[in-house]
DNA sequence: CATGAATGAGGATTCATTCAT
DNA sequence: TATGAATGAATCCTCATTCAT
C-alpha cells in the first residue's frame, strides 16, 4: 500500500510547514494562503489532505503530543527509583519542548481554542489527565517506598508538575531568550528533588 | 449642554463587558456587536471609548497587570524576613488569580498576540522583567542571609516561579475544576518551603 | 431683527470654515466633526444652522455663484462697446476665481455631485443659462454691430467660453503652480481679442 | 488544472463596468457590491484584480489616458505643417472624448481625488506635462515658422489649449446636450484657426 | 441656543472553502 | 490527483445625524 504511504507523508509534510506558518502569523492569522505558498502546492491541495484549518493545527499538534507520550515512557523505560524515573521524565520533557519548539509556540493557540471548544477540549483533557495519572503513580510509588516527602497530595504534586512544565514553555515561547531554558529545566530539577525527597 | 458622562467608568464597565464576552467566545471569535449587545450600547459607542477591538483588550489586561504589581507590593508590605515575604506574595499571586478569573481566561488571547505584535510584547516584557526582579532580589536576600539554600540561581528560580504562576492560571483555565487551584498552591508553597530553604 | 443677522452670520462663518475644511480633505472624506472642530463649535450645533452636510456645499456654493452673477453685472456696467465689455467680463471672471479661490477648489466636489443629483442639477443648470445667454447676447452685439466676425455661432461660442472658464478654474485648482493663471488668462484674453473680431 | 483565465481581459472586463457604475452613482456613491452585480461576479472576486475600489478607478483611467497619448501621437503623425498638426490633434481630443464618454465623466472623480492624494496627484501631473510640452512645442515651431503669432508664450497657450479641452469635456459631461460638443469644437477651431495664425 | 454622547445603517475588505477543469 | 478562480458570509469600523440635557 505504497498510495497510502504517499499520502501520510504529505499530510506530515504539510502540517511541518503549517506549523511553522502558524508559529509566524499566529493560527488565526496565518491564511491557508500562506500555507499553501509556504508548502509549494495550490490552495485547493490542502483540502485534499486536509478537512479544513483547524484539522491542521489538530493533526499537527497530535504528532506533538504523541511523541510527547511515546518518549516519556521511553525515557522512564525499566527505571525501578522513583526520583530517578520522575528526573528522567522532567529531563525529557525539556528536551521534548526544545526539539518541538514551533509546535510549543503554535500550542499557545491551541489552547485557547482547546479551552473553548468541546471536542478539542475532551481531548486535551485525555492527554492530561494521563500525563498527571502517570506522574501521581511515580509520587505514589514514592512515597510508598519512603523516598518521597508523604505531604504531598499525589494528585496536586502532579497537577503542580504539569503546570510547572506548560508555564515553563509558555513562558520560553514568550521570552525566546537564549539559556533561559536551561536555567529554569536547573531550577526545577533541584527544586524538586530538594523539597520532593523525605 | 450635553449629557455629562464618566468617560473613564464608563471605559472600565465596556471593557469589563468585553472581558465576560471574550472569555466566552474567545477574543478572535468575539464581534464587536456581541460586546455591543453584551454591554446593552449601540456598536459605535465602543467606539466612543476604544480605538479598535485590541485596544479593549490591551485596556482591560493593564488593569489586571496594574492591579498584580500593586497588590504585589502591598502583599510584600513590610515583611522582613525573605520566606514569609515570599509565602505572601505565593499566597496574593494566587489569590489575585482567582479574584481576576475572567481576566486570566482572556490572558491566553492576549498571550498569542502578545508574542507577536511588537507593541504589545514590549508591554508584556517590561512586566515580566519587573516580576522576575521583585523575586530575584527576594531570593538573594535570602541567601545573603543563610536562609535559602545558596545552590540556585536567583534569575533563574525567579523565572521559574513565573513559570509556575503562569502555568497554574493556565492550567486553572483549562481544567476549570474545584478546588484544583488550592491543590496546585499548597503542593507549589510545600515544595518551595522545603526546597528552597537551606 | 437682530437674531436674524446673528443666524445669517454665523451661517456664513460656518460655511466659510465648511469650505477649508472641504478644500484640504475633499467633501466627501471631510467629516462633520472636522467642521465642528474647525469652527470651534459643538457637532450637533452644525445641524442648527444646516439641515445636513449638502446644505453647507450647497449654501457655500451659493454664495460663490451669486457673487459671480452679481460681479459680472457690475463688471459690464454701462460699457456699450461689445469687446470691451466681454474682456472687462473676462478679466472680472479671473479675478473672481482668484477671490474665491478655496470655493473653486471645492467646486469640483460639488460639479460631481450635480451632474448626479438632479436638485444639483437643475440649480447648476440655470446658473450656466444665465452666463451664456448673457455671454451669447453680448457676441450677437458684436456681430450686429460688425466688430465680432459673423462665423462664430453665439451659442458655441458662448459654451466655448464658459468651458474655457470652467477649464481654467480646473486645471489651475490642480496645479496650483504660481503665474499658471496669469499666463492662461493673458493667452485667453489675447487669442479672444485676435481671434473673435472681424 | 483549474480554469484557464486570461487575467488582463477580466481586468479591463471589471473596469469597463465599473466605470458605467461610476458613472452612473458616482465613485464615492457607488459601492462593490453594484460593480459585482453589474459584473456578473462575486463580489469577493473584484478582488482578485483589483487592491482595492481605488485600484480600479486608477486602472480604468491609467487606459483612457494611455488612449489619448498613442492616438494623439498617431494624430500627429508626420504632418508637418504646424496649424494642420495642431488642428489634427484639436480634432482627435475631441473624437477621443466622444469615444471614451464614459471615462470623462468618471474622470470628474478622479480629479477631486488627485488633486488631494500625492499618488494620483502625482501621476496625473505627469500626463499633464506631457500634453503641454507636447502643445508647447507645435506652438514654438508655428511661431519658428513666422505661421503662428509671435505674442503667444507658448507654455501658456499650451496651457490654455489644456483648460479649454478639460473644461469641454466638463462641461460637456454635465450638459450631455446633444450637439453642444460640436458646437464648443466649432467654435474652438475657428477660435484657435483665427487668433492663433500670423 | 448649544452640545456631544449615542447610534446603527452602510460598505469595504478578508479569507476559508468549493468545484470545474 | 492537483489546482486556483470564484465566492459570499462574516465583521470591523466610520460617520452623518439625532436628541436628551
Amino acid at each position: 500500500m505504497p498510495k497510502i504511504v504517499d499520502k501520510e507523508e504529505k499530510r506530515k509534510a504539510i502540517a511541518d510547514v503549517s506549523i511553522t506558518v502558524f508559529k509566524n502569523n499566529g493560527y488565526h492569522s496565518a491564511r491557508m494562503a500562506d500555507i499553501a505558498v509556504a508548502a509549494g502546492i495550490g490552495k485547493g491541495t490542502i483540502y485534499e489532505y486536509f478537512k479544513n484549518k483547524a484539522d491542521i493545527l489538530r493533526y499537527a499538534l497530535d504528532n506533538y503530543f504523541n511523541a510527547f507520550l511515546n518518549g516519556a515512557v521511553l525515557a522512564m523505560g525499566e527505571i525501578k527509583d522513583p526520583l530517578e524515573k520522575l528526573l528522567s521524565l522532567i529531563d525529557f520533557a525539556f528536551r521534548h519542548a526544545a526539539k518541538w519548539e514551533d509546535h510549543c509556540a503554535v500550542y499557545v493557540d491551541y489552547f485557547g481554542t482547546a479551552a473553548r471548544e468541546k471536542d478539542y477540549r475532551i481531548y486535551l483533557d485525555a492527554i492530561y489527565r494521563d500525563m498527571e495519572s502517570m506522574l501521581a503513580s511515580i509520587i505514589e510509588e514514592g512515597q510508598r517506598s519512603g523516598k518521597f516527602h508523604e505531604g504531598y497530595n499525589p494528585a496536586g504534586f502532579a497537577a503542580l508538575l504539569v503546570s510547572l512544565y506548560e508555564g515553563a514553555i509558555l513562558y520560553d515561547v514568550f521570552k525566546g531568550a537564549p539559556g533561559n531554558r536551561e536555567l529554569v529545566r536547573d531550577a526545577a530539577i533541584r527544586l524538586i528533588e530538594k523539597g520532593l525527597t523525605a
